[in-house]
DNA sequence: GTCTATAGCCAGATAGAC
DNA sequence: GTCTATCTGGCTATAGAC
C-alpha cells in the first residue's frame, strides 16, 4: 500500500515536470509552434514515454490549462482571505497577478481558433469545472464592486469578466517589455491603470 | 503599351482576389491553421499558380497585412478630413473602425511568436513603412489629445498607442459576439467604454 | 501562367523490445 | 514505463507539360 502510494507519487512528480515544461513552452511559443519532441527533450524523456502519460498534444495543453486554473483558484483564495479589502481591490489584485505571471513567461496562451484543441478542452470536465469556479468567484467580486459603485454599474458583469480575463493574454505588456525601457512594475501599473481608469483617466473638472 | 497595362491590371485583380482570400482565412483560422491548399481552393486556382504570384506562405500573410495597413491609412485619412473633431474623437473613430472590422471577420491576426513570419514582415519595406506611418499618424492624435487634457498625460504615448493597436486583436468582442445576446453596436460601445473610461467608468463623487 | 503530379519534410503518434 | 526506431499524414514547395 505504501509502495503503491510512493509509486503514484513518483508518477505525479514526473507528470508535474511534464506539465511544467508544457506550460513554459506554451507561454514561450504557443500551441502550434510547440512540438511534442521539444516537450520530451525539455523534460528529458523519450517522446513515446510522454504518450504513456498523455494521449495527445491537445491533452498536454489541456493539462497545462488545468494547472493554470488551479493556480488561479489558489491565488483567488489567498486574495479572498485578505481582510479589509474592497471587491475592487481583490479584482485588482488577481488581475495584477495575471499580468506578472504573463511577464514572467509563465502564462500559457492558446489559440482561440484551433478546433481540435477546443474540443479537447470542452471535453475535459476538470477544466470546465475549474473555469466555472474561477468565473463564479470573480463574478461575485464584480457584482459586489458594482454594488459598491466602484465598477460602472451599466456594464454587464459578463463584459467586466471578459475584460479581466483578457488581461491574461493582453499583448501590450509584452510589447512594452520588449522595448526594454520600463520595469515590470511600471508596465503592470500602466496596464492596470488603462484597465480600470481607461485611457482618459479620472475625469478632470474641465473635460 | 495599352495591352501591357491591361495585362498588368488583370494580374493585379487576380492578386487582389488572392489577398482577399488570405485576409479572410487569416481572420477566420489564423496563420498556422491556414493552408496554402485552402487559399488556392478559395481563389479557385491551382496551388502552383499561387506560388507564381507569392513566393511563400509567409509572403501571402505579409501581403494581407500590407493591405490591412493600407486600408487603415485610408481610414485614418478619412477621419482626419472630418472637420470639428477633437483628437480624442478621431482616435475613438479609428478604434471603433478596427473593432467593427474585427467583428465582421475581416481582421487578419498573426501569431506574435512565429519567427519565420516575423522575419518576412521585418524584411518587407512596404510593411514597415506603412506601419510607421500609421503609428505616426496615431501618435500625433495621441499627443494632441494629451495636450487637450482628454487623455491622461501621465501615460507615455507608447502605452496609449499599443493599447489602441491591441483593440484590433482584442478577444473580448468575439467572446461577446459568440454569446449571441448583444448587437455589434452594443459590443463596440462597451469595448470603447472600457478602453477610454476603464471598468471603473467616470469617477463618481462618492468613490 | 495555368495545370497535374509529386518531391521533400516535418511533426504527431505508434510498434515492439527491454 | 522507458527506450529506439518507424509509420503515417499533411503541408509547403516545385517539376515539368501545355
Amino acid at each position: 500500500m505504501a509502495r503503491l502510494s510512493f509509486r503514484e507519487q513518483v508518477l505525479r512528480v514526473r507528470e508535474d515536470a511534464i506539465v511544467s515544461s508544457v506550460n513554459r513552452l506554451l507561454a514561450d511559443k504557443g500551441f502550434d509552434l510547440m512540438t511534442v519532441d521539444e516537450v520530451a527533450a525539455d523534460v528529458g524523456i523519450a517522446k513515446a514515454s510522454l504518450y504513456k502519460h498523455f494521449a495527445s498534444k491537445e491533452a498536454l495543453a489541456a493539462a497545462a490549462m488545468v494547472r493554470l486554473l488551479q493556480r488561479t483558484l489558489t491565488e483567488i483564495e489567498a486574495i479572498a482571505a485578505r481582510p479589509d479589502c474592497t471587491a475592487l481591490q481583490r479584482l485588482d489584485a488577481v488581475t495584477r497577478w495575471a499580468l506578472y505571471t504573463q511577464l514572467a513567461g509563465e502564462m500559457p496562451t492558446l489559440p482561440s481558433h484551433n478546433s481540435s484543441l477546443r474540443a479537447e478542452l470542452l471535453a475535459s470536465k476538470s477544466y470546465l469545472d475549474l473555469l466555472m469556479e474561477v468565473s463564479e468567484r470573480l463574478g461575485e467580486w464584480i457584482v459586489q464592486a458594482q454594488a459598491d459603485g466602484a465598477i460602472a454599474p451599466e456594464l454587464p458583469p459578463e463584459v467586466v469578466l471578459y475584460t479581466v480575463f483578457a488581461r491574461a493574454c493582453d499583448p501590450v505588456p509584452a510589447f512594452l517589455k520588449a522595448g526594454g525601457r520600463f520595469s515590470d512594475e511600471q508596465i503592470v501599473d500602466w496596464v492596470m491603470h488603462t484597465c480600470l481608469q481607461g485611457l482618459c483617466g479620472p475625469v478632470r473638472s474641465g473635460a
